[in-house]
DNA sequence: GCGTTTTTGATCGTTTTTGAAAGAAACGCA
DNA sequence: TGCGTTTCTTTCAAAAACGATCAAAAACGC
């Protein structure tokens, strides 16, 4: 049966406009009175609404998606400061994840640059202790397990004795770690204790232990001592990584890659 | 759609307009009064009993399948819509927390705006499922422990059975709880079986268990069953909660206060 | 068959959505 | 900067959809 131009609903239409806007990245306001047939009140009104909900970004004759936002480039960039550093190196990491893997990820710059690359691996189940990572994947992507735990503000993860609640019924095959540094005679230190008892509570039941650090890392030493190297098996970093250090690592058993 | 001559059952007719939402995605009220040659107030009626059955979702001029439901459209859409009266709710609410309780904050926009109102209290400590009352609370305010799960994307909880990992190594004095419908007979109803196990362990530890919820919700039922009223200690609504519902919760020995 | 309960359709007042219009603000260009 | 044009916000009224209520119709049990 041919339907007579039947009328859109309202939040269908909304959807509509999301997905254009998602897809194409900008709409203007008069193309979507002509596609949609609705007066440009209408239009104003839904995108009001989706900005209202997160949606979008409007901006003069039309919309951006959030992602497009000036605003958001340049925090972006703050974020990934050694970003091209970093962005290797997760784009490194993630060659590594298998289909259907579980991970885990842990806090920090580098391994949310890593869960920037996986808002389209449905397939993986990803356990974190990182709301940031958390808020990334908050619309798509894997299925997303939090640890539980005291928040630490300043890292915005969860830290200390209670994660081991979860920790405890959960395994992953891969677990990719951050630190503050790390140093062949001391190992891998972070600076809070209770960052480095989930550190440690992650690497003794993840099945693959990877560490991913930029090489402005290596050589320094924080507080808070997290493991030895035995306890890491893949080494993801930078190209600047002196060569000594590189041997000396895989002479230990280690996989050292440079992104 | 093919028409029989004779007019069809109540309960097929609904499983029809059921499966058409399966189909379809999406159902006008309109389509569906011409090809079931029903009056309006039927469909609407038919509706009313699949949404509280929690197959489909009813929007302005029609209904589409719980998958498709606008996603944060109807989240934030709540937490402006009454917001006025969840305003005066958390405030009340706010008031029966004392110096350094310890305080459990379920998800929804109600208990939310609860947690807005904690920022300088730093003397509490807070056990939340809900990211976005940590996200609330990232910067200043109480200690946060999050519980750990799964993450329930639509309502940005943690949920299931993997939460029982933290719960079960905290003690909370005071529960602040959400729900999505209560209703006499039926007691507390959620959208979510996850999320309705999360809210019995919490309720069955916490020394006391104070429901928030605005009386809009009152006589409404939702899909997964999450407790009787007797787990409850404190309702706190607003004045438009029909007396004789507030009468009838106190002779069960429930505190009710209106907002 | 008859009284009762359930279902249905119609009506009315209310809420939501929509489109139009007028003044304000932003933009492009000289 | 100033000016014309486009786009935006605000406001209002019409239209569509809604919930509540009531009476008729149908289904039901006995």
């Amino acid at each position: 049966m041919i339907q007579p131009a039947s009328p859109i609903l309202a939040p269908q239409r909304r959807e509509l406009i999301r997905s254009l806007v998602k897809d194409e990245g900008i709409v203007r306001v008069e193309d979507l009175r002509q596609n949609l047939k609705v007066s440009v009140a209408t239009i104003r009104r839904d995108l009001e609404i989706l900005e209202e909900n997160g949606k979008l970004q409007r901006i003069h004759g039309g919309a951006v998606t959030m992602e497009n936002r000036l605003e958001e480039a340049v925090f972006d960039d703050k974020t990934n400061q050694a970003s091209t550093e970093k962005g290797r190196i997760a784009e490194e990491a993630c060659k590594l994840i298998g289909k259907g893997d579980s991970v885990y990820l842990d806090g920090g710059s580098t391994t949310l640059g890593l869960a920037r690359l996986l808002k389209d691996r449905t397939d993986l189940t990803l356990v974190t202790n990182s709301l940031r990572a958390a808020a990334e994947l908050a619309d798509s992507g894997p299925k997303v397990l939090l640890i539980g735990g005291e928040l630490r503000r300043i890292s915005q993860t969860m830290v200390g004795p209670l994660t081991s609640g979860v920790l405890g019924q959960v395994h992953v095959d891969k677990a990719f770690m951050g630190t503050m540094g790390f140093c062949l005679r001391s190992g891998l230190t972070t600076t809070d204790p209770n960052e480095a008892y989930v550190k440690n509570l992650v690497a003794d039941q993840a099945g693959q232990v990877i560490l991913l650090a930029d090489s402005g890392k290596a050589e320094k030493v924080s507080f808070a001592r997290v493991s030895d190297w035995d306890a890491i098996d893949v080494l993801v970093t930078d190209g600047n990584l002196p060569k000594l250090f590189a041997k000396s690592l895989r002479k230990r058993g280690l996989k050292v890659l440079l992104a």
